[in-house]
DNA sequence: AATAGTAATGCAATTGTGTTGCATTAGAAT
DNA sequence: ATTCTAATGCAACACAATTGCATTACTATT
């Protein structure tokens, strides 16, 4: 997906160790064009590296705490993981498919939020807006037409 | 919460039997200002009429599925559930409290989506727009606080 | 009222996702 | 080499939710 990043870069700037673990799991979803569940990638890296799938989640939850990595909630009760806004990536919303659990990326002009302006009407301490769609995506739609 | 709804009459439109369980269920929600999640809804109604767990969980998917409530997921992995959006209730985005758990509705005038416009950037069928805003609340806060 | 058929519920076991505790290994610093 | 710490593995656990099957309640028909 972006060749602006360079993943051991990234976990070295952030201030951890760049294991192969790490690099490989920031690799497996940075290459990815949509959010990818834990096991989703606890499968891609295993191809390669015998890891563990709690490695797997505690790179994750590091990776979401270290801010590189963005923990996405479908309806159901599995996480998704994609790359944090940042420079080259801007927040956006995502699309998840209820027929075949699918999670996408939309772009960001197609919903608008005015962050500070929410503030203003709320007492409490906004930290993120998560704004999903839910629907069903082009491939369930042409399966269901047949 | 709302004066306006009559439980029993929502069931029997719906079309589905309006069991002591069922109305017991949903009136737990409706007369509650904000979201809340099967264990809560389970913990109010055996207080009075002595209910399976399972059968909360069945009473909860009937009635997402009659779209009478609204399955909400908060960063985590359960779901809490509001009545759905109807002519007495308007689509609202919710808050999160990521430091005690508590989900609560905003004003729905805080976020606004142009549907049609975003249905015309995406080729899928949408069929539902989720906005979660995350944060501390203010009770959160002022316990950081002393 | 008895019977049969269906819908709702209960109970036990299971699933899936994620977490914890503790032992082991790898890597860095001395 | 030795020591220290961080990273990982493995087994067990936690929890929300689901499934399969038995039981009960309800409705319609005779």
């Amino acid at each position: 997906m972006c060749e602006n990043c360079n993943y051991t870069t990234i976990l070295k700037t952030a201030g951890v160790d760049a294991t192969a673990n790490r690099v490989s799991v920031l690799e497996t979803i940075g290459n990815n064009n949509y959010p990818l569940t834990a096991m989703d990638i606890y499968h891609v890296v295993e191809r390669t590296l015998s890891i563990n799938r709690v490695t797997v989640y505690r790179i994750l939850d590091l990776l979401v705490a270290k801010n590189i990595l963005e923990r996405l909630s479908s309806g159901g009760r599995t996480a998704y993981f994609g790359m944090a806004p940042n420079e080259n990536h801007l927040p956006h919303p995502h699309f998840y498919c209820t027929s075949c659990g699918r999670m996408d990326c939309l772009n960001s002009e197609s919903v608008r939020i005015n962050t500070e302006q929410l503030q203003k009407t709320f007492p409490g301490k906004i930290e993120n807006i998560a704004i999903r769609v839910d629907g069903i995506c082009t491939n369930c739609l042409k399966e269901k037409a047949h």
